[in-house]
DNA sequence: TGTACATCAGTGAACGCGCGTTCACTGATGTAC
DNA sequence: TGTACATCAGTGAACGCGCGTTCACTGATGTAC
């Protein structure tokens, strides 16, 4: 909201001197605020949503643009190209993944089953919630292996759940064994991810409870 | 090849009266031989192979054209739109991915794990060999629910799993156990399907042996 | 504090491109006599 | 068997469209004096 007030091209007249005075004054804004505000981040945040309203295939340069309010030669101030563009909301998204998988095993006490199915869950809920940007952080749209920094989010995510797994087997360190009994949790919640933002299964219909099943499937790949 | 013999549109002069004379003796070719042979089965293949080649969300109906060798125009004698075209491809490729999981099943005695988990590795073996068409067969880019035909091929090819999983538990029909048991393994699968094809896990690097990590896991979800 | 100047984020017009689909047509094929 | 005619698969040109990216530019901001 305060971005928005900085932005000048939206503004006409004595309004537009008032709030610039106003911007001027505001140290946090002055950080920022130039010309757009934060055309960078305004820009990634109309590519997540219309990554996510298209699909990441789907979007266009042109139309993240629109939704911006700038001309279609804006975003190479802050871009190489449209690929460029989506990495990072691809990064952004994939640190959002990791905080919500630590967030939800937090509630549950370490080394417990619950703890590790929660990170399963929350990554399923991720998935279901914001089926653009998780096909945009697991698809090929993007080429991950071409960003060290897009590389090195991806190990954390799933660190955060071999972490899980090896305090459940109270091992010091992430082992053969732990990684691939993480690896094999990761591949079920994953593969239930995309059935389901793919719409190739109903839930509802199968008459599948998500929790029992995760919960289920958690403890009979542990054991 | 017989089909290309008969496409009259490559051919000019004598060579052309010979070969059309050729085509009008044939019965076999009679039935398909029109301009060009059978430009619908030519065009699926050609669509088929681009999906491979770019992608299922990168395919273009003028790049099939020109790799089956007709003008733009043409595929709409045989298909109503783009979509029409994808859909084709797409039962096709389901058809032959419930052949591949009835094939490898079969080479297995009824009721054993090796037997399901041979249907898990027909389904694994198909995704990486044909990443586009299974992308196809199970992303977004063409509404599966439309198509009653679609649909109908889903269902049978989850249907090959579920016929094992029910045989392996000694049981006449498919239950709610059954149901939810294969439906826990097709997601595995699928979920190391997606990953290997998207590239994000490197089964050599994680020194994963993926024969034994399917049997593995079969075991303990069916437990 | 006021002024002259440098910086550089964003503009607006243009580019070449390939797309999906349509149209009136052409001409090879199949058929009726 | 030969001929006249109907059919209809495929043509080629055109359509309007939105795309990603570039360019010389403008004008608000920040800074040095």
């Amino acid at each position: 909201m305060l971005e928005m007030l900085t932005c000048q091209h939206c503004l006409h007249g004595s309004r537009k001197k008032r709030i610039t005075a106003i911007a001027r004054k505001s140290p946090v804004l002055r950080k920022t605020a130039y010309h757009h505000g934060d055309l960078r981040a305004q820009l990634v945040n109309a590519v997540r949503m219309l990554v996510e309203e298209k699909g990441p295939d789907r979007f266009s340069v042109s139309e993240a643009c629109r939704a911006a309010g700038v001309s279609t030669a804006a975003p190479y101030r802050h871009f190489r190209d449209k690929q460029e563009m989506l990495l990072a909301v691809a990064i952004e998204g994939m640190q959002r993944l990791a905080g919500r998988m630590r967030a939800s095993a937090k509630r549950h006490p370490t080394g417990s089953t619950a703890r590790i199915a929660a990170t399963g869950h929350a990554y399923v809920r991720f998935a279901t919630k914001e089926p653009g940007v998780f096909r945009l952080v697991f698809g090929l749209t993007v080429d991950h292996r071409k960003s060290d920094e897009m590389i090195a989010e991806g190990n954390r995510t799933f660190g955060v759940l071999l972490e899980e797994v090896a305090a459940y087997f109270n091992k010091p360190e992430i082992d053969a064994d732990v990684l691939r009994r993480g690896f094999a949790l990761w591949t079920f919640v994953h593969g239930f991810s995309f059935l389901k933002i793919d719409e190739k299964v109903d839930v509802v219909k199968m008459n599948i409870d998500i929790d029992e099943m995760i919960r289920e499937t958690t403890e009979r790949l542990l054991a």
